[in-house]
DNA sequence: ACAATGCGAGACACGTTTGTCCCATCTGGG
DNA sequence: CCCAGATGGGACAAACGTGTCTCGCATTGT
């Protein structure tokens, strides 16, 4: 076997990834056997990628997170508050479309890992500033609901491109919504 | 025994369902053991009252769909579009809070009963011509949409409930919010 | 004191899901 | 042609949730 050539299982790999984004998008309470179908695999394939649940969910944690991270840099980098919210949102419609998921990846006070909610906490303490410097933020709006709020959007757009709707209608829908919903 | 005298079981019959509610709304896929121990009775008095978790959940369903067509009407009944959402929104917010739930409450697309979907669509197509006839409809947005971020909203608000926030603080939030995403 | 009613706790059978294992099969490179 | 790596399918034990049942206890009205 040469080098690199692992395309095969990689493949699958990234396979597996996106069928359980949509199955668990749309059940968060999907099993195995209902992951592995989607991603038209058996399901012992699906443990040879992945031992336990809690791994492959970790793992769609994990991409969850980098992307995450990255849409928060976009975010900041933005001076008006209502594009501040149109960026996060869209980069994070399109995450979650590919191969991550949004329910199981968001411990809402988890304080073990700071990782999430160190780059979230940036990007919506810069948006809330920025928001309240141009007078443009909702009346009644802080941080933790700005987020309560971003995430119920983001969760419910996920599970209509779960269920075949197209990123490229939804993830500007939810972003407008969002931002309608924060800033005037 | 007198013949009007079942308080007791009538009392305990109602901290099922309001636990069931909160316990459900943070966890779609709680068991029938987590639900008890959050009324503070047994399994097994659990089972005296609903013989099966669908039944329970059915009797939760009910609830909501009563609640959600008087809501209904209630929303209609107004002539200013931002007034029909926040007066809809606030009342689903109330139900949701104390013997209903909105998970497992509202099928998607399930033609089989048309209870739930014949009220909530008088409701918005009520909303969307009123606000299309002011135009004071957020661009992009039509009747499903105003479904979905409504559901999502009064789900996040929900969970916050279920969490321990106060209804009197959230109820006027979520409405507040969802006015907002959909009319200007 | 007595009986009735509702309750909590525990034991149980059953079905489903999880995670493991084994073997037959396919495919591409040497 | 042959072989290694990846797969699919099936068998399997363990864990978990559901629903049923029985027992003993507490409350309440008579």
């Amino acid at each position: 076997m040469p080098t690199v050539l692992r395309s095969d299982a990689q493949r699958t790999h990234e396979r597996i990834l996106h069928a359980a984004t949509a199955e668990l998008t749309v059940d968060p309470s999907a099993g195995m056997d209902a992951i592995a179908q989607r991603a038209g695999i058996g399901r012992a394939t699906l443990y040879r990628h992945f031992a336990t649940r809690d791994e492959l969910i970790a793992a769609l944690r994990e991409l969850f997170l980098d992307r995450m991270e990255a849409a928060a840099d976009a975010s900041i980098a933005e001076t008006d508050p209502r594009a501040a919210v149109v960026v996060f949102i869209e980069a994070i419609m399109r995450a979650v479309a590919e191969t991550c998921t949004l329910n199981e990846a968001t411990p809402p006070e988890d304080a073990a890992d700071g990782r999430g909610h160190e780059a979230i906490n940036r990007a919506i303490t810069a948006f809330i500033d920025c928001a309240r410097e141009t007078n443009r933020l909702q009346p009644g709006v802080d941080a933790a609901w700005a987020f309560t709020v971003g995430k119920a959007l983001v969760d419910a757009g996920a599970r209509e491109i779960a269920l075949g709707a197209d990123v490229e209608v939804i993830a500007p829908r939810v972003a407008e919504t969002a931002a309608n919903a924060l800033v005037r």
